[in-house]
DNA sequence: TGCGGCTTCATTGTATACAAAGCTGCTATA
DNA sequence: TATAGCAGCTTTGTATACAATGAAGCCGCA
């Protein structure tokens, strides 16, 4: 994407995963212009784009919003991602090279000293943890692959979903990304697959666990 | 998509799934435009959504052409389709109405017509296989899938794959989607799956199949 | 007071003009 | 003759003005 759209793209997308506008909140192509310093036809590019990754609704009468997603949808996020990245992992597993193995090793690291911490760093968890799945996908050296992964991995959920992590689910995510390393240096396409799903599955679940029982709160017991 | 934008969508489309657009021949803006009597903007934006369907590619100068697929990216969306319809058809099982039901067995009977003729009406084959996987696709009930699944059918692929059928295969993909009225009948979401996705590697393999072994020719003994 | 229809306003869709970025082919020079 | 660099042309990107469409509020009537 060029220059307008792109930042115009990059603005929207920042503003909605940093809850800066909140789900259901309407979004209008001249108040977005003028946020961001172009014109609304490079915004208009952008909203279809996002809209495409599933980060804005529109309604019939063709007005935006920012989406909500239902407990339904979600779960049906979580499937569908669990089923493509597994098959991610399978591709990657004949097909990555040194260099990546080398970055996956290092974003895992990173992992692990943002979970050693004091008060674990979650937004450095998040960044590798993104860093670690996008180099998988990378290597399973297929475009099509990569572009459908990114219209279904929801970035918000991602979020909420490490937030609900405690150190021992940190702790767990890092152990079955370095599984996943393994089952690569072994050249095991099913084991890859089955490392990759369970992990995915374990964070919807502890996910949609939170859901039903709300984030911790210093004051309960 | 509204009324301009619409239009150039299906008309770009058609010349693209037509053939009338051969792969690799560049797509300018204004001579769209033209063509379909709108202005470009309405184009850009027909363009930007048949970029996300994989029917047009571009360069790295921003320039659009129609998609060429290597034999690899065919493989891979295949590969792909078989997983999501499987899945689709998995959570068709308990979700699909009575009415979705009889209109998969109007499509079958259309398709049973089809290619009961002296020579296989294979458009109307290729009219109706259409409807019924769309049936299917909507009673899994999930937007996010439909949407996946559409960006991932490349109906230029279908199309030749259908007409590499001999009458004994066209039988069988009929067959085959009798089965899988079954298995949604006896409510059994793993059989519908496993119908679903031995019925789309067949397909694959009658494809791949003809690319080494070329189309039947009359002058051939 | 409740409701149907109208008016007005907010918002999106389309066309067009101009700007920017690439490609092409020429010319000048070694 | 080969090639670097420039000039002009083609194509895409962005801004802006105007058109169309849908939403919301208002008024009059029952």
């Amino acid at each position: 994407m060029s220059k307008a759209a792109d930042r115009a793209y990059h603005f929207i997308r920042g503003e909605i995963l940093s809850g800066a506008m909140t789900p259901g909140e309407q979004l209008r192509e001249e108040t977005l212009a003028e946020a961001c310093g172009v014109s609304r036809t490079p915004v208009r590019e952008a909203m279809r784009k996002l809209e495409a990754e599933n980060l804005i609704q529109r309604s019939d009468s063709q007005r935006s919003f920012v989406a909500t997603l239902s407990v339904d949808d979600i779960a049906e996020s979580f499937a569908l991602r669990a089923m493509l990245e597994g098959h991610a992992a399978a591709r990657a597993t004949d097909r990555i090279k040194p260099g990546q193995l080398a970055t996956l090793f290092d974003h895992n690291a990173a992992i692990r000293d943002a979970v050693a911490r004091e008060t674990p760093d979650i937004a450095a968890f998040i960044e590798h943890n993104r860093g670690f799945h996008t180099v998988v996908t990378d290597a399973a050296g297929s475009e099509r692959l990569t572009r459908l992964l990114a219209s279904i991995v929801e970035q918000p959920v991602v979020l909420r979903t490490a937030r609900r992590y405690d150190r021992a689910q940190l702790e767990r995510s890092a152990a079955e990304h370095e599984e996943l390393v393994v089952a690569f240096r072994h050249r095991d396409p099913d084991w890859a697959k089955a490392v990759m799903i369970g992990h995915i599955r374990r964070a919807f679940h502890v996910y949609s666990d939170a859901l039903t029982a709300p984030p911790r709160d210093p004051k309960t017991p």
